[in-house]
DNA sequence: AGTACCACCTGACGGC
DNA sequence: TGCCGTCAGGTGGTAC
């Protein structure tokens, strides 16, 4: 989201919105297109937050915020002629420059909102501290706060939020633990290098701005197909479900538990 | 409190 | 060719 934000700040602040459209809507949010243009009509953004996976784009004056779940499909676009325009817009915002923002969600599994309070927004959907505004050992308290295994820990986004599976799989692939390790399971030294490893792979992530292909070439995430093999060790990866999610693992660097 | 499983939804893919 | 099942992903619900 992070990516998303930067994207937003750099196009869409600042500028008059004139017209609100919308499709699938119902499939998104509660909120009806009326409400939403009432909210959004003739208001500018002002700037912008994320916490964890949504983004808040705070408009001036009432300082009222629209809010974002990208749901693993959604994205952003801020273009001019409807032949840049993307497939599956759920959202479109027409800016009296001429330009369009949408937000395309092919698979509507995000969420659109508005919320007058962005820190009540947060605690209302129970999320935990973003990830990457947690130190070390507030880390380390909240995981210890919990049993289970340690895969659902890092995306329980109560616990901790902005972690979903594919990166939940990086972070334990970097850091060599394995995805069916029990919380009870690690040491204080794991706990130390899953901390830098979270960081350094939800840094990376931003940095290569979401996209797989710039990832670094140690990395798993692109590697998550049937017959790839480990890039440390060359071992063929694993698949199997963990806690019920697909995960992707190589079974020398991550010892089993 | 944890886990297991289901549903939502689309589109891609494999099997027949 | 086309139909049908399966899967991915995040979240949220239910049942054990």
């Amino acid at each position: 989201m992070a990516v998303f934000r930067r994207y937003l700040d750099s196009t869409s602040l600042h500028q008059t919105i004139e017209s609100v459209h919308v499709s699938r809507l119902s499939d998104l949010t509660t909120l009806s297109h009326r409400e939403l243009s009432d909210s959004l009509q003739g208001r500018e953004f002002e700037k912008s937050g994320r916490h964890g996976k949504f983004l808040f784009v705070s408009m001036e004056g009432r300082g009222d915020s629209l809010v974002l779940h990208f749901g693993m499909t959604g994205f952003l676009k801020y273009y001019r002629s409807p032949a840049s325009a993307p497939d599956h817009i759920r959202l479109r915002l027409d800016f009296t420059n001429g330009y369009h923002l949408a937000y395309s969600c092919q698979r509507l599994l995000g969420r659109i909102d508005l919320t007058g309070d962005i820190q009540e927004f947060v605690e209302k959907q129970g999320l935990g501290p973003d990830a990457l505004e947690l130190n070390e050992s507030e880390f380390r308290h909240l995981m210890a706060s919990k049993r289970g295994g340690i895969k659902s820990a890092l995306m329980d986004q109560s616990l901790v939020a902005g972690i979903g599976n594919v990166y939940s799989d990086e972070i334990l692939f970097q850091a060599k633990i394995h995805p069916k390790a029990s919380v009870t399971d690690l040491s204080g030294s794991d706990y130390s290098r899953l901390f830098g490893t979270m960081r350094q792979v939800l840094l990376t992530a931003i940095r290569s701005r979401v996209e797989v292909e710039r990832f670094p070439s140690h990395y798993l995430t692109q590697r998550r197909q049937e017959g790839e093999r480990c890039p440390n060790c060359g071992v063929e990866i694993d698949i199997a479900k963990v806690q019920g999610r697909t995960s992707y693992y190589c079974p020398q660097c991550q010892a089993s538990p």
